[in-house]
RNA sequence: GCGGCCAUAGCUCAACUGGUUAGAGCGCUGGACUGUGACUCCAGAGGUUACCGGUUCGAUCCCGGUUGGCCGCCCCA
């Protein structure tokens, strides 16, 4: 026996019986960004690092302490992909779309990466599904965006998640209210918790997430964010709740959501499910406006607006809802006796060419046991092939969940199967 | 990164303050029922009690370390 070799932490393996969930938030996801007109794109799962301390911020948690870091045989220092929306703009860029079209919507679907602590919700290697709209500075295109996820969810049978939304402004304002949030934090300085204490110098905004209750009092008493807004973001963020509205979109402002990346700036969003599941990883998917990311990375000056959703919160979501999503078995076909197991392989071969699902035991055996597989497998049909079914070309077609079996030619099985009411 | 809890069969859990062969339910396999699943009954397979070391006549149980998991903080998807 050789030593028994685990996978890594924080890295999980989704087996079937699993898998059909992914599969499923998958398949609504495509089809439903293309509805919206969203190509997909697939960029590397590695990168050049700088790409990210440039676009994420040298600051945050993710490109501080959280990126997997290496260095190529050719000395480049490359890492594995902490989030989608950098790559696919250092995409958009290398490929000079926007000269080949001035609006551009993509999505990308797949594998991230950071080193962090592990919880329910909160994995190594986790999965998300994200859309990018470059070329519009326009509000539509920000509620455009979080009505997909709405959508989304919706067509997910996720009806417990509530968007708040919130404005972060721009370069223009964002700076004099950290100023007067400051100002008003020092004053208070002495009561706030210690991570606040340093907060108040790395990064104030994050005081206002704090969930200390002396530091959320001190927090609900500090100027908002909202009132200190340049007019132009103040429109734009006006604009934004003015066309939720008239889709029927439900949503809550609420100044405390904050962006853990430095590229955010205008509008900011965040889904949160209500479930307990998910425990603290409450937060499903975010996202948010940069205006400014493309341009810092060495591109044109063109705006961009996107989300991320977290697939592996949304399936765990889904798991709870109890919901079943594997493929259904058609047919389970049945050897009675050993001389008929080439007609009976023939026939499974042809009826998975004619589209049925059919499962067949492989192994033969025993009738009854075949039997119970048919069972276990959940299979709509059974039909057991036996030496009278090789001479008289018809078979018994029994409806596993109960009621006379129907007698069929063998010629004809696809077509019976198939118009037989579902279960 | 900080604080707390936990680790026994594939899964969910037992094992009386340290005592002989570590049990049950579910699941899996076979049989009762040799051409028909489910319900019932019977039987079987499956464990280095996460790993390493220590204390002891004796450790699943006590102690230390490692690894892995859970909860809160932090952060986020």
């Amino acid at each position: 026996m050789s030593q028994k070799i685990s996978g890594v932490k924080g890295m999980n393996d989704i087996l079937p019986g699993e898998v059909e969930i992914w599969q499923f938030v998958e398949r609504t996801a495509r089809e439903l960004f293309a509805r919206f007109g969203y190509g997909e794109v697939r960029t590397p799962m590695v990168e050049d690092t700088a790409l990210f301390v440039r676009s994420v911020g040298e600051e945050t948690d993710i490109v501080g302490k959280e990126m997997y870091t290496f260095e190529d045989k050719g000395g480049r220092s490359l890492s594995l992909r902490p989030e989608g929306t950098a790559p696919a703009a250092r995409a958009y860029i290398e490929h000079s779309v926007v000269n080949q079209e001035p609006l551009t919507r993509w999505y990308y679907l797949g594998p991230m990466f950071r080193y962090e602590r592990m919880k329910t919700g909160r994995y190594r290697q986790f999965h998300q599904i994200g859309a990018e709209a470059y070329g519009s500075r326009e509000p539509a295109q920000d509620v455009e965006l979080m009505d997909m996820v709405v959508q989304l969810l919706q067509k997910l049978g996720l009806t417990e998640v509530s968007l708040n939304i919130n404005s972060l402004g721009d370069e223009a304002c964002r700076p004099t209210y950290q100023a007067k949030l400051v100002e008003h934090l020092r004053g208070h300085a002495g009561e706030l918790c210690g991570d606040c204490q340093r907060r108040l110098e790395s990064n104030p905004l994050r005081v206002l997430d704090c969930k200390v209750e002396r530091c959320q009092q001190i927090a609900q008493a500090a100027p908002s964010i909202l009132e200190s807004l340049c007019e132009p973001c103040r429109a734009h963020f006006d604009e934004v709740q003015r066309k939720l509205t008239a889709l029927d979109i439900r949503f809550q402002v609420n100044p405390r959501i904050m962006r853990g990346l430095d590229y955010y700036t205008r509008t900011a969003f965040e889904f949160i499910a209500a479930h307990p599941a998910l425990g603290t990883a409450s937060t499903v998917g975010g996202g948010g406006r940069y205006d400014k990311l493309v341009k810092g990375l060495g591109g044109p000056d063109v705006p961009a607006v996107g989300f991320g959703l977290g697939l592996d919160r949304l399936c765990l979501l889904l798991k709870e809802s109890g919901q079943k999503f594997a493929a259904p078995v058609d047919l389970f076909v049945a050897v009675a006796d050993a001389g008929s197991s080439d007609v009976a392989f023939s026939l499974v071969s042809r009826l998975r060419r004619e589209g049925l699902v059919v499962e067949f035991d492989t192994r033969g055996g025993s009738l009854k046991s075949q039997m119970k597989r048919a069972d276990k497998t959940g299979a709509r049909f059974a039909l057991v092939l036996g030496e009278a079914e090789r001479e008289s070309g018809q078979a018994q077609l029994k409806p596993m969940a109960g009621g006379e079996p129907i007698s069929v030619r063998l010629d004809e099985v696809a077509r019976v199967v198939r118009e037989a009411p579902s279960r």
